[in-house]
DNA sequence: ATGAAAGCGCTAACAT
DNA sequence: ATGTTAGCGCTTTCAT
């Protein structure tokens, strides 16, 4: 016996079969649904029944069209493939969906046209804000975001110059602490594995980096640095160059700007028969999940990042909402330094 | 000195704007952007200067609520964190966003809740197709997916007693490959982590797994299973029972039904000091990114994440074009065996 | 408290 | 080859 009623429906009901079926003109049922309080009790009742009988749910074509909103935002990512951002969008997601908003997701993948595709997107109207996850304001061939008074919102890697409402963590002094737990430990010659050049985490993370070795009377500029460009493999050539440097100058602490880096760098060190912690010590940044799984665990920077993600899309339904346009007001996110087994106290020279 | 051909506009032009300018009707803009070749040259070019000029962009919500199709793809996805699924979703953005569609994607994330949701928006009308990486048609609380009529495809997942159209690739024949890899390496007594109860990769890869074994003439009623749930923490624990295990009964080799376990496994007896693959052979399944960073480098079947989903999206755009309902095909996607440092010779007793 | 009706921006059938 | 026009489903005045 089959289920009568749910089974082979076909078109989905429209606002005016519920009208017919509840006796009231299609008016009352859009009030229902957006504003109960004002229909009397009685009449609700019936609609809501109707709504329940033919399983209505409004078209949102319909609506976007007549209200002038979609109820969707759009949410830039420079790359899904990078394990840090499905956490910060499960952040995005809960928070948007909670408000009844849907999510279309612009993934860069490095491509301008892709960018600009977006960008038109934005502009036409087909969305209610954006949320910018990719450290820049994205940039169409014609058309321009910040001209569209488009409520915009950017988290994740800040965005300088521009007056919206960002969300970070503060990369500076998580660097810093990360730095000082090395000195602590009685480090004295401390590696850095680099970010992109002018990349604004790496800016911050290098930033960090010399003032915890200032605090410490240790010179900056005399530090090892290491080019990188937050890939596994850079952490790998970094290993390589630090194996191949002398006694004397060779690093006994290596503060990565990110955990892949770091992890490139643990893996090649130890094929190479170094020992870690106890030859060199590592601090990565971001607390991936694997830099709880690898060998050995990964003393890092944990940043929380389904709060980035609920951060920010609260910021960017409150300009969604707000008439007049946003203050830009900064959200600054706490991270905690994860003490692992991959720093440990430095060699006795 | 500023741009003023891109700056300070604040609405979107419309149909209207562009027809007015161009000096001809709005049915003809909207040919001269459907149908170019209707129109004539001089036309044509007259109304494609006016797009340039007021920087049109189709509204989607006009023309979905008028072509009764809103280009937009539910792609549905049980869990984003998961890094098997951000490279298919990129094969399926690819494909997709070639021919014109958008994206919606839809993380389950565990929730019964979010689930009926997204029945509910497809349901509505609001999509013109669904593709299922979840490995089960999402129900919803009223209304049905299948009654819907809409476009469905199912990858990564086999959804079984379906006929829909599928991309998969041949779990059992790819675990056969692999423990027969183990078999030719000299290992006898064999084990494997297994997948969540009632999973069906987990039992097309035990299938495989079991097959191999009988070609080699064992038994696969004695080869040890440990009970896992493609976590990390499942070949941690696979890991621990395996070195409790007496040297006489101990497998020499393991098959784990993903990666991940693969390498907590791996983790977590090298911690206990048995050396891969000098005590024990590995080898897990996916392919995913670390299996190439972990230490040792992990053997595995690949799987072409990128091509599925692409492959998936090219089924979803055939039958969302296509009048009739598509004939419920399947497409089988090659995996390649990915021989690593994990596997050796089985060690002489 | 409820209803009638206009119209959001677009496409397609029909007319010229 | 091009124009006119009727809605797609919905929200929102404005009347009642």
């Amino acid at each position: 016996m089959s289920r009568p009623e749910t089974g082979g429906r076909r078109k989905p009901a429209k606002i005016a079969d519920v009208a017919r079926i509840a006796e009231v003109s299609v008016a009352t049922v859009s009030r229902t649904l957006a504003n109960p309080e004002v229909v009397a009790e009685e009449t609700r009742k019936r609609v809501l029944a109707a709504v329940t009988a033919t399983g209505y749910t409004p078209n949102l074509a319909g609506r976007a069209l007549r209200a002038r909103r979609s109820m969707l935002a759009l949410v830039v990512v420079p790359d899904l493939a990078n394990p840090f951002f499905p956490e910060v969008l499960r952040g995005v997601d809960e928070t948007l969906s909670a408000a009844g908003y849907g999510i279309i997701i612009a993934n860069l993948d490095n491509s301008a046209e892709k960018e600009s595709r977006y960008v038109d997107l934005a502009c036409a109207g087909q969305v209610d804000g954006v949320l910018l996850l990719c450290g820049h304001v994205i940039r169409g061939r014609v058309r321009d975001l910040r001209a569209s008074g488009l409520p915009i919102v950017a988290a994740c890697e800040r965005i300088d110059g521009e007056d919206i409402p960002q969300v970070e963590v503060d990369n500076e002094d998580a660097a810093a602490r990360a730095v000082a737990h090395l000195i602590d430990l009685g480090h004295r010659r401390i590696g850095y594995i680099a970010g992109p050049e002018r990349n604004v985490l790496d800016r911050d993370r290098r930033k960090g980096f010399g003032r915890a070795l200032r605090a410490a009377r240790l010179d900056p500029r005399k530090a090892p640095a290491f080019a990188g460009d937050f890939t596994f493999r850079a952490g790998e050539r970094a290993a390589r160059d630090w194996l191949a440097m002398p006694d004397a100058t060779r690093p006994s602490a290596i503060f990565a700007a990110n955990d892949e880096m770091a992890i490139g760098f643990v893996k090649t060190a130890r094929a190479a028969g170094a020992r870690v912690p106890d030859d060199v010590s590592i601090v990565g940044f971001d607390g991936i999940e694997f830099a709880d799984y690898c060998e050995p665990t990964l003393t890092t920077i944990y940043q929380p990042r389904r709060d980035i993600g609920a951060t920010a899309a609260a910021l960017l339904i409150a300009a969604m909402t707000s008439p007049k346009p946003p203050s830009p007001r900064f959200e600054r996110i706490a991270t905690r330094l994860m003490l692992r087994d991959s720093t440990a106290a430095a060699p006795k020279r």
